[in-house]
DNA sequence: TTTGTATTTAAGTAATTGCTTAAATATTTA
DNA sequence: TAAATATTTAAGCAATTACTTAAATACAAA
């Protein structure tokens, strides 16, 4: 880390101090909020959690079919999401669920509400 | 990609499709929404918006000084941001001002509900 | 028109990401 | 118990990220 090089004589000290306690005093809930969006900020992840909350659970096989990715890829991204405390788990058998987490909800749940189901009407020639 | 080995006799193929299909009819806001989230997945960025929306506006160099970080990292953030619509610029001599973007404020605005502000009162020993 | 200030851009780099293929685990069924 | 299935883990790799320092650009003021 430098020091800041540049002068400029009219900075609101005051304003930058107040931001900077803020931001301090906030630190938790920033690192929490950006890890989880950073999770869901990936197309694939996006994808899986807006499944998870239609269809209430999946297994990583219908995962793996649905996105048309291979199987390592969708676990290794459930993995992430599970690490991150959105997704949990339930086995069957030899099969294990994924679906959606309360804690993390509030963020995620929200974020749906943005995605639209477009409708295109094939148009005819 | 590789054709998904797992062969699942029990496997819903209607459900599969109707997924595969929601998720393409949702494609572009998919893409939308998860690049916006991944511009706010981190925690310098997260903060900038932060203090845009406190503040209302700010320049580089301020954002420079209450990040604590040199001023191209502070600017390489602030591009990204620039790239991506969430923020505008306003300039005045040779300061430019970085604001909110009304965009995709729909998105980010939100977002803010979860940063919490602690009063950590100091204990007394 | 030279000097200084605010900002951006460029080039380099270490760390991280998102995939790949191959191997390891865990569970079910024959 | 052996073979098959569902999933995870590991190792490798190309692409991306987030910084660094140095140089370029843009404007203001002396």
């Amino acid at each position: 880390m430098k020091t800041i090089t540049c002068i400029r004589p009219y900075a609101d000290q005051v304003l930058i101090g107040e931001c900077k306690r803020k931001l301090q005093k906030a630190e938790i809930s920033f690192s929490r909020l950006s890890h989880v969006l950073s999770l869901a900020g990936n197309d694939v992840r996006m994808k899986m959690l807006y499944l998870l909350e239609e269809e209430n659970e999946l297994c990583v096989c219908d995962l793996a079919d649905i996105l048309q990715m291979t199987i390592p890829a969708v676990s290794q991204h459930l993995r992430k999401l599970k690490d991150g405390n959105i997704l949990q788990t339930r086995r069957n058998g030899q099969t294990i669920y994924y679906s959606l987490k309360e804690e993390h909800l509030e963020i995620i749940k929200p974020l749906f509400q943005h995605i639209t189901i477009v409708n295109r009407k094939k148009q005819k020639a």
